[in-house]
DNA sequence: TGGAATTTAAGACACCGTGTCTGAAGTGTC
DNA sequence: GACACTTCAGACACGGTGTCTTAAATTCCA
């Protein structure tokens, strides 16, 4: 059954038409180009329409022929594209752990105390007590 | 005073080059062909070469001239690449913010309950319970 | 001292992804 | 049927990337 999963690597234009999509929610071309290219040059509706062939392609657009003229769906979420990103970088440089990534993230220093009694409480709920093996006799 | 930071916007080439030298710590040109090509052609030391100068231009890599022949340093470490490219993400993706990224490798649920208990400690010595909320300086 | 071997330095090249643009055919509306 | 808009398919230039080549410089050894 699985189709082809969606190839989510998306170049800069594209995620422009993608985040637009997000934005919008499901639109013709002619409102993407009013969104992203706002002076509007003609041949800029041939732009877009390119880079909608292109993520279709991917697997990351559909297209509903239903309507006229034809209305674009986004079939992926910034999240997707979040979790990408991350696999590839902790494949390049952290051979495919995410730990690396996850602790200098935490080491950045950049939350506040609100948020960080926030994230101690969301890993207290990912990891139940009763749930945690205890593999060598805690003191 | 500050010197101009490295570019670290590195190739995949450049970057195993650099993983080359992480490894193996300085090494000249002839020690990394060895280490990258170990059949070799001999035109891939040129290769290695040009890769070297271009680090070297992105700031990422220094050249020390004493020594014959000459011996290359990394200047930047694992950990920066992976801040870099982190913050390229949450720049294109959640508008600069981190804490996305944060909450989508701690839903990944990928952490075994000894991790989870470590991140979670590694929370608790980061807000120490008296500890009034910073507000973070930005990068 | 001279020559061989290696390294340095600089440039050239093909390939491919990307963003853009163009023109012809198709579709709907008045 | 005329017009406007959309769809479809292809072409193109530009820049980055990885690779290769050649000539000058340096070291080492007979």
């Amino acid at each position: 059954m699985a189709a082809n999963l969606p190839r989510v690597d998306v170049t800069d234009a594209e995620l422009a038409v993608l985040q637009a999509l997000w934005e919008n929610g499901a639109s013709t071309i002619r409102q993407l180009v009013e969104l992203l290219y706002p002076e509007g040059k003609a041949s800029q509706y041939g732009t877009v329409q390119k880079l909608l062939e292109r993520l279709q392609a991917k697997g990351c657009v559909i297209r509903d022929r239903t309507p006229w003229p034809h209305v674009f769906h986004s079939t992926i979420q910034r999240d997707t594209l979040i979790g990408w990103h991350l696999r590839q970088t902790a494949e390049k440089l952290c051979g495919g752990s995410m730990t690396p990534l996850l602790l200098h993230l935490l080491q950045l220093d950049q939350f506040s105390a609100e948020e960080r009694r926030e994230l101690s409480s969301f890993l207290e709920r990912l990891s139940p007590k009763g749930e945690t093996p205890r593999i060598q006799s805690g003191s």
